[in-house]
RNA sequence: GGCGCCGUAGCCAAGUGGUAAGGCAGAGGUCUGCAAAACCUCGAUUCGUCGGUUCGAUUCCGACCGGCGCCUCCA
């Protein structure tokens, strides 16, 4: 094996592409901040979460090892939210019996793993829950104090920004100017109006409450990824991942947390993802204009055409989703699985034609390199499909590329069942063609288009395929 | 108000100081009994607007217009 390439990164903090050199030479840790499980996620949380999974695959197809950690935020959120729309049913009653958020959260765990794994992301090696490093937090949080970098008042506990020169730096953001018209009202016991809480003292309705030097209470919104990640990844690891609207204020405060605690850098590389937008706006839950990739799948689209459409984008952009573009994404895949079928079957590997595959693997593994440059990589599958290799070759290539795309292309197509009464029409279809009465076989098509189901006639007889059945349009 | 990002063909979206990837849609063609699929060919003299730097800018700088995000939980 040649030694693993080198792989640069875009770096928040720098805001420019560095190359990354691991704090263990070939072993890349990464962090990456998951979902809270209260809610379910939807497909802006799973384009976020593809990063970690590209980058995992991408390091690991460049010869280098990897250790993800994603972690489960279960702590803190489930005071009184309102109710999404197309929430289970079951879930909503369970709430309202007062479900404890330990069943909440490993329901919504559940949920968003099953979501992942439809999307083709592969698990993390490990999903720390916050709730299981509350005595890490308190530990953090304790050192800050001791360090200068915190205080406490009424069981509460600030970390004081001013005491953390670099606060600021990641989001651009400056101490002074922060926070100067926006906010409501300032909780008067803060020494700066951006000082935020590492300990929160328990009120009255709190479901979650643990012990504390300073009372019973619970943590604040940050630490929890400070305690985590350096629990898991030591305190300096090289890669921590999240959604662009994570760079401020968390992950700003998770710097300051760290580095309050070790004096040094923690993490080397902070990557972002852009956040997917609908209509124009952001796609939030709290706004409410979200989808699931289950309800994608409900209207007849593969799943994975969500995967291939984040492809085609930049991971740091924003992109515009729509079921149109998703609707292309969708048969551009398809396309892209007839294509690897026939080159299979076509099967010959021979040598003398595919001279260019080289070549092309060469510029695959260069465009992953770069920022995972997947548009790039999209673009070389499109010119690999009209190329002149040789189809096995093609073949070949095309599996080997998938292992950092992801698409799983040689999924076997899932056979929708035939509708009632839709395998008399394609017996009498069948009948009239071999008698050659294409009036009759062409009335049989239309009234099997009307059932949903696509029929192609080939030289070795008709075909059929259920149609996936779409919302709106068409 | 502060900070950050962006404005590229009908839609989505790459990209570069030297003259615009890719996908979907669309048009023409091959194929087909007809279709569909597939395959082949075609599309921005132009990259929000106006200036500036430059031999040359979509790419650099400035102004302006427009959009988005963060500053409050949020991927």
């Amino acid at each position: 094996m040649e030694p693993p390439a080198g792989v640069r990164l875009y770096n928040t903090l720098t805001r420019a592409k560095e190359e990354l050199h691991p704090v263990s030479a070939g072993n890349v840790g990464m962090y990456s901040c998951g979902p809270t499980v209260y809610r379910y996620v939807h497909i802006g949380n799973l384009r976020t979460f593809m990063i970690p999974d590209l980058l995992c695959r991408t390091l690991e197809y460049l010869g280098h090892r990897t250790r993800q950690v994603m972690n489960i935020t279960d702590v803190g959120h489930l005071t009184d939210d309102t109710f999404d729309r197309g929430e289970d049913k079951m879930l909503v009653s369970a709430r309202l019996e007062k479900k404890s958020p330990e069943e909440i959260a490993a329901f919504y765990t559940q949920a968003f793993r099953e979501d992942a794994a439809t999307l083709n992301i592969r698990p993390a090696a490990e999903y720390p829950r916050a709730s299981h490093y509350i005595p890490q937090m308190i530990e953090l949080t304790t050192k800050l104090i001791e360090k200068g970098h915190a205080y406490e008042v009424d069981g509460t506990v600030y970390y004081d920004i001013a005491s953390f020169p670099a606060y600021g730096r990641l989001s651009g953001n400056s101490t002074d100017k922060l926070l100067a018209g926006v906010r409501g009202e300032v909780d008067p016991r803060k020494r700066h109006p951006g000082d935020f809480t590492l300990w929160k003292a328990a009120g009255e309705h709190r479901l979650q409450v643990w012990p504390s030097p300073w009372g019973p209470g619970f943590p604040g919104w940050h630490i929890e990824c400070s305690a985590m990640s350096m629990s898991l990844l030591g305190d300096r690891f090289d890669v921590h991942s999240g959604g662009a609207d994570n760079i401020f204020p968390h992950h700003e405060a998770e710097i300051a947390q760290s580095e309050g605690v070790t004096g040094h850098r923690v993490v080397s590389c902070w990557m972002h993802g852009g956040l997917l937008l609908l209509a124009g706006s952001r796609m939030a839950k709290s706004a409410g204009n979200f989808f699931r990739i289950r309800e994608l799948e409900e209207q007849g689209f593969d799943p994975l055409a969500f995967r291939y459409l984040a492809l085609q984008a930049k991971y740091r952009t924003k992109l515009n989703f729509s079921t149109d573009g998703l609707a292309g994404a969708d048969r551009a895949l398809r396309n892209i699985r007839e294509h690897l079928i026939e080159w299979t079957r076509a099967g010959d590997v021979a040598a003398g034609e595919g001279t260019d595959d080289a070549a092309l693997e060469k510029r695959f593994r260069s465009a992953i390199a770069d920022d995972l440059d997947l548009p790039e990589a999209m673009a070389l599958v499109s010119e690999l499909t009209r190329s002149k290799v040789a189809p096995g070759v093609k073949a070949r290539l095309l599996r080997s590329w998938d292992r950092v795309l992801g698409l799983d292309l040689e999924r076997p197509e899932p056979r929708r069942a035939l509708p009632p009464g839709a395998a008399e029409v394609l017996a009498a279809r069948e009948k009239a063609r071999a008698a050659k009465d294409f009036a009759r076989s062409d009335q049989l098509r239309d009234e099997l288009a009307s059932l949903g189901i696509a029929v192609i006639d080939t030289p070795e007889g008709q075909r059929w395929r259920v149609q996936a059945v779409r919302q709106g349009s068409k």
